[in-house]
DNA sequence: ACTCAAATAATAATTTTTATCAATTAACAC
DNA sequence: GTGTTAATTGATAAAAATTATTATTTGAGT
């Protein structure tokens, strides 16, 4: 996963670069973004920084997730249950699928994507900009341990 | 719009079956889920029936809403700025492609679904329940206004 | 080292949704 | 039609998630 090593870089250069201030707290909070394996969410995010930051405040996590969105380099993934999940490995939009029994993500490619945008820009008269896409469903593991 | 008739007296119906009461205010939320053009919203509803119906609570229209989402009759569109819409004319999941500048939102058929969704089942061996489809663009008419 | 604007931490305020509960009322039996 | 009963309503409180406030601290340049 060199490729998350980058990332971890490329958003810490963007804050640099736009005359944000580098302290151990954003560091922390840029490491998880672009490190982690799953999608966290503010409440992981906050958890997981206390254990070696014991002054660290969910405010500062909101903020610093909102400054570095404000940058285009986390994307917020918002679910119909209300909670959010942040991916600062992949910041533009692409296809999530999730398993309703172990909340696992996947994100596969997927070769039909242009094409539907395509018909979608035919049929709507819209300039589609960006989207979301979500299937939900039963991962394979989830299916075996059902047995 | 016979279809949208169709689908008002399909939801009490489905309310009556399931030994509901119809009550004044229910009748009047299930109105404005079946009939209204656009996607509203709790507040949309709540606001439309204080006009005729002064005493009406915020909770009863949760209520209302939580009650016909569980009869699988009215779909919930909950969207990445926290904003929550709701769809009693199509229940079902369905592709939506929203106007980010007006709000407008339409409802394409999109002939490269089925497709897609057999592309998902094949890369994630997931099996796919249900999805949730968005595409976020300018339409036609304001990109006309803009120049 | 010094200065200063920016960031943090703690908490208050706000927003959205759900829970509580006494009063009301729709549905059914008679 | 009237009475009974359990579901529903309405008002408000509570809960949960996010944003705002502000005194204090600190990173980064001089």
């Amino acid at each position: 996963m060199t490729d998350n090593k980058d990332r971890y870089e490329i958003i810490i250069q963007k804050l640099r670069d736009n005359g944000h201030k580098i302290t151990p707290q954003r560091l922390a909070i840029v490491k998880i973004l672009a490190k982690s394996e799953g999608h966290p969410s503010v409440e992981d995010i906050y958890v997981q920084i206390k254990k070696d930051f014991p002054t660290m405040s969910l405010a500062t996590v909101y903020k610093n997730i909102l400054l570095i969105k404000s940058l285009g380099e986390v994307l917020e993934l918002g679910f119909p249950d209300g909670s959010n999940r942040y991916d600062g490995k992949k910041p533009y939009p692409h296809p999530h699928v999730i398993c309703i029994k172990c909340r696992k993500i996947v994100e596969p490619d997927l070769d039909s994507l242009d094409g539907m945008k395509k018909e979608v820009s035919l049929e709507t008269h819209f300039n589609i900009l960006y989207h979301r896409l979500d299937f939900f469903g039963i991962c394979s593991d989830c299916r075996i341990k059902e047995r």
